[in-house]
DNA sequence: GCTCTAATGATAACGCATTCTCAAGAACAA
DNA sequence: TTGTTCTTGAGAATGCGTTATCATTAGAGC
């Protein structure tokens, strides 16, 4: 993985541009505006090589396929629109998780997943958006 | 699915006494101590009518297999613990949710999930336990 | 106990996400 | 430009969780 192609430029850019993490499928269809055609086993190359250089993270949502957004944002939660079934970053983390914690647990990291409506979705005015 | 099984009767037996989410293969080796040669297939039978039945509900944790758990609880959320992979319900809710949302979303549900050692697996001085 | 029929157990089949295979194409060095 | 070698695209193959198949077993009413 050190030659610089069309396919992996075209990743990068639709990652940088998107600002949320974005599962295999949605990739290759936003990087196909840049390279028709491109194949999803490309995606799954890159995808994997950008996360062994540490470019990306991978994103689990329960239930849902893994998406992989840029690293080096900081710590942040998601929201995932259950309309367009997008996925969003969110900042800030809430108060209270460690009285959550039973006795004699110990707690080490935490997510948060936030469900509604994105932006989009929940704008009245143009009608539904998206997939 | 409506007879009352040997099988049936491990099952529920086990969900209720656990009072964790169990994923099959956890309820299956679990179960067999009442029915040894109970099957895997049976199950995801049990499992499936019990959810239809509204007995069960479902748990989803980023990157894991489905749990189930005995339906009713009220509002929690769940601890996995990264020792001997149990999952456990954790009571309370964190605050400040709220302000997290973007502007212009709505949000309509949420999930916590809670990382870190169980009592059993924190607890230093009987030794690690498997899961 | 006898019958009827649903439930079980073993295993094959499935769906899905992901990875592999390999001939063809494209980057980079010379 | 040419040659070398890595990367790509298409589809086959894989892994894993779950469901279907079907002969056998066992509830439940008589």
């Amino acid at each position: 993985m050190d030659r610089d192609t069309l396919q992996r430029r075209a990743i990068r850019r639709v990652l940088s541009q998107s600002g949320r993490p974005m599962s295999p499928p949605e990739l290759l269809a936003a990087a196909r505006e840049d390279v028709p055609r491109m194949g999803l086993a490309t995606v799954y190359r890159t995808v994997r090589a950008l996360t062994d250089e540490g470019w990306l993270v991978p994103v689990e949502m329960p239930g849902e396929p893994q998406r992989y957004e840029c690293a080096g944002k900081g710590h942040h939660h998601h929201f995932n629109c259950s309309r367009c079934g997008r996925t969003f970053e969110v900042e800030g983390c809430p108060s209270g998780l460690e009285t959550m914690v039973p006795e004699g647990f110990r707690m080490d990291t935490h997510e948060v997943f936030i469900y509604g409506l994105c932006g989009d979705c929940n704008d009245p005015l143009p009608g539904p958006r998206g997939r």
